[in-house]
DNA sequence: AGTCTTGTTCGACT
DNA sequence: CAGTCGAACAAGAC
């Protein structure tokens, strides 16, 4: 469930916390966390390193560490973190996965419900994120780009705004925003996307990201599954999305029945009203 | 027991 | 060879 905006907003709250701090202590509770050395490595080389820096990239969050290694961490559908004083009576959550202790005394847990959240400790991020597509956020995503990419394929819009590779950090919730928002229907075959539709959606694009930045993500319901920053701390932009998971309720702008339909196997939002299939 | 959830990867096909 | 799309997978809640 994270995307860009939770991912960065989680970034950012690591940041303070862990800018300059030393592990001490690494616990992993399950081991398929770490995706690609076995967890006595990991371990090895985690211990005594010192985080430099956190950056997102896409829905990945990396750890700049002093040992010439970074750590890259993908959420999944349920990862999250909390910390904690080091010590009893904090240490109760039964879906934490990695535990580790901070040379100032604090634990900082990783916790992931559903298990598919990853670990990659490399020589250099870029080995992971260099499939990725540009960051929706950055100069790099211009309207140019945008219409010049949708030009050349021909898969549905959609589909084409989830797959990494072609823009990094959109999930199922801002690609359904940023599509209502933009007045196109998800099912839309990208080449036939016009100039004009092009610069509504790209713009559409940036609008649903930074109004989830703003809001510090989008956390749905209460449940463990959910996103939350660290902690409990919950987003607030869920009270402001105007199609997703809002089948039945009326249209923010026309006031007509939200639909629900499946696009690329995953459950789509849409108004039928404002967002019409004929090209 | 079966269905649902999501992001990603795999494999078949064009 | 590359793009597209559907199947499969990760694991648990209900």
């Amino acid at each position: 469930m994270p995307e860009l905006p939770e991912v960065e907003t989680i970034a950012r709250k690591l940041r303070n916390v862990l800018l300059k701090r030393r592990f001490e202590t690494m616990t992993v509770l399950w081991a398929k966390t770490i995706a690609n050395i076995n967890p006595e490595d990991f371990i090895q080389t985690m211990q005594g390193a010192t985080v430099n820096d956190i950056r997102r990239r896409g829905k990945y969050l990396i750890f700049d560490l002093d040992n010439n290694k970074d750590l890259v961490i993908h959420l999944r559908m349920s990862g999250k973190f909390s910390m904690h004083p080091a010590g009893a009576g904090f240490e109760d959550n039964k879906h934490t996965r990695v535990r580790m202790l901070l040379d100032n005394e604090l634990v900082l847990n990783y916790i992931d419900q559903r298990k598919f959240g990853r670990f990659y400790l490399v020589d250099d991020a870029n080995t992971i994120t260099s499939k990725l597509g540009p960051e929706p956020l950055s100069s790099q995503f211009s309207v140019e780009w945008l219409k010049q990419g949708l030009s050349q394929r021909t898969a549905q819009l959609k589909t084409l705004l989830l797959n990494q590779s072609f823009i990094a950090g959109l999930g199922n919730i801002y690609a359904s925003e940023a599509l209502w928002d933009a007045r196109l229907h998800p099912c839309r075959i990208s080449s036939t996307i016009s100039r004009k539709e092009a610069t509504a959606l790209h713009r559409a694009i940036r609008n649903a990201l930074k109004k989830g930045l703003k809001n510090m993500g989008t956390t749905l319901g209460t449940g463990h599954a959910n996103f939350y920053s660290v902690g409990r701390r919950s987003g607030r932009n869920s009270d402001q999305l105007n199609v997703f998971r809002r089948t039945g309720q009326p249209c923010p702008r026309c006031k007509k029945t939200i639909e629900r339909i499946i696009v690329g196997q995953r459950s789509t939002h849409i108004c039928t009203t404002c967002q019409k299939l004929e090209d």
